[in-house]
DNA sequence: AAAATACGTCAATAGTGCTGACATAATTTC
DNA sequence: GAAATTATGTCAGCACTATTGACGTATTTT
């Protein structure tokens, strides 16, 4: 119990030094702030939030997921998903349809509405990632890819494949 | 208005036939959300948030830093900052000096105990970085640092060069 | 002396998450 | 066909993090 009034002060700044990637963790909650920011702005002239964003993305991004998925994804639970899904239904942005085989189920459908809402929110998103590719060395886009996915719980990479998302070439005929 | 009782929903997924960059909007947003789930467990046992980690964080890099200063960094408001330095405090994680210049000011020190559990945060979220990088093609780290870093906005940016961080090899001369 | 600054605090509110409990409809199992 | 399970919805209450506005105090600047 040398001093415990008041505990003593440590006057350097912590580094890399003790074998942590300092540098990557801070710049990686950065990039978030600003990333999640533009959206924030749009989302506030509707009266939403950032749990609403997410819903819309991957309503729009897996049209006929169901509720029971959708949880699955955004890792939280039922009853905070009913608030803001309720939202979105009343404006019209999200509609539920009966499952064909199991009709207990909702599957999810974005309407014009949430389209343009959904696209209007990544745009700006696309945007600063698009210029953040350049500034960084264009041709990279492959590793930034490998990395982020790499940073992904293995047993959750599954939800991204999910997706019809990056065919490599880009085109991706139809579906 | 062909049908407004219920809009017709639109079942086709949303693709990076816009323009825009879903694929990598998805990765930041799984990256982020596996990224911060490791700490958060840690802070649980504390009863403490990701308010109290990012905190600790920045006082544990620039040792000394002002409530104003952390303030801006964080981007949040005196008050919601309150209550978190305040248990920080009361828990000896950090200690407060008054300003050697300006006695109004009270700089922001981290205890033993406070770097210990900056430390034990961290430790994890470096695991998966170097983990990710790894899988991604080891040598490319400075491409991921250059990309998340223009990934913050431009003005911004200053923030992070405060940190005394790495003289690796990123050149910031003076910008 | 007056104004501005840095900080602390009190009160009230919003958004998002949580747990637990219960209800309904539909499907599956026995 | 009755019973159990599943998918969803909802109600009540709570926690954490964030917000704005207002006020007080000590200190520095003008």
């Amino acid at each position: 119990m040398t001093s415990h009034a008041a505990a003593e002060p440590i006057r350097t700044a912590i580094t890399d030094e003790d074998g942590i990637d300092f540098a990557i963790i801070e710049l990686f909650f950065f990039a978030y702030r600003d990333f999640t920011s533009d959206p924030d702005q749009i989302l506030a002239e509707y009266g939403f939030g950032r749990a609403h964003h997410r819903v819309l993305h991957f309503v729009n991004r897996r049209p006929g997921l169901t509720v029971a998925e959708l949880l699955d994804v955004l890792k939280i639970t039922k009853q905070s998903l009913a608030r803001v899904l309720k939202q979105l239904i009343d404006t019209d942005h999200i509609v539920q349809l009966q499952g064909p085989r199991d009709r207990r189920q909702r599957e999810l459908y974005p309407t014009a509405k949430g389209r343009a809402l959904a696209l209007a929110l990544a745009r700006p998103q696309s945007r600063r990632i698009h210029a953040a590719l350049e500034d960084s060395g264009a041709t990279e886009r492959a590793v930034i890819e490998r990395f982020l996915e790499a940073m992904v719980n293995p047993e959750l990479r599954a939800q991204i494949d999910i997706v019809p998302a990056k065919m490599s070439g880009k085109n991706h005929g139809d579906h």
